[in-house]
DNA sequence: CAAAAATAGTTGAACTCTTCAACTAATGCC
DNA sequence: GGCATTAGTTGAAGAGTTCAACTATTTTTG
């Protein structure tokens, strides 16, 4: 049996640290936070036996039928050729399925099967577990606030790299 | 030159598209958000050619004069092996000093130099310029509420992640 | 229509980062 | 004094990423 959370859990020593002249920024206090949420993630994914990135991958399928790799790279912001290896193994445990596009020859058309969907639904499942655990002390009012917020923050962000890219 | 940014960036192919079915997650929206900010994050840590860890590193040592490596692999979340390289890093760049502690000659006592302090300010005014920019569209009032929300989060997870290791 | 350019996907090599176990040295405890 | 614990270092093994080269297909274009 392995350990169950990717890192050494901070031990509070002596209460929380300054975390030092960065502390305004957004990225900063974002990310903070993100590190402690992602840890359930990663503990169910390899509870689950699965990469995190094989989650999201497949998530992006089920979200959009008929998707192709290339499209997931963007989407998700890495390399095609990683891509590949996801997909592979997402076949192989019965969670997706690729076939050749009709109208192009080079493209897949990536569908998830019913059991990637279950298996997706019991994911979420148990992250929705953990968060509700680790914001506890957050009123779902909050949340949706947060939810909303963030939305907007994404959307802003896309635009201004978008807008960085062709100037 | 190299790349300025890490990633191929998210060409928008169609607009955005549904995340799936993971999409009201806590932890997937504060991520997709993260992912966006982080890039601006690397760029800078990449033209100034240092690793974002040390830049982490940099900044805990600032806040907290006297911090051992210990203290800060738990900090940081990370295994101690790897604050070694990072303190080694800093120090032959004359950003950081290590002293063995007068009280346990076990310990090394870090502190920040002018250099690293002046480094760390150039970093985060850089920083800052590319959140200015991708959050263009979010009010200031919005950014505070947010930074208090992640805060209180923060606390929440920290807690239940306590609770979790005891229990 | 044929040649050239571009796109989707695959493969493998180099690189980085992380994890983990083994080790030294110093401290604290009975 | 002997034993467990803690701080830090080192190096090997493994996972993930980047990048360039390659095949196959489509699109562009002269």
């Amino acid at each position: 049996m392995k350990r169950e959370l990717p890192h050494t859990l901070p031990t509070l020593t002596g209460g929380a640290k300054d975390i030092g002249p960065l502390a305004d920024l957004v990225s900063v206090q974002l990310r903070r936070v993100d590190v402690l949420l992602t840890r359930g993630f990663f503990a169910v994914a390899k509870a689950m036996n699965v990469r995190s990135s094989l989650i999201a991958c497949l998530g992006l399928i089920a979200a959009n039928p008929g998707i192709s790799q290339q499209e997931i790279a963007l989407q998700i912001g890495s390399d095609k050729s990683i891509i590949t290896s996801l997909v592979a193994d997402l076949e192989e445990r019965g969670w997706a399925e690729r076939k050749r596009a009709a109208r192009d020859n080079r493209r897949y058309e990536l569908k998830a099967t019913l059991e990637g969907e279950a298996m997706l639904a019991e994911f979420a499942r148990h992250i929705r577990d953990i968060e509700t655990t680790m914001l506890a002390d957050i009123a779902p009012e909050e949340l949706q606030t947060l939810a909303a917020l963030l939305q907007r923050m994404h959307q802003s962000c896309m635009t201004a790299l978008s807008e960085t890219e062709k100037g």
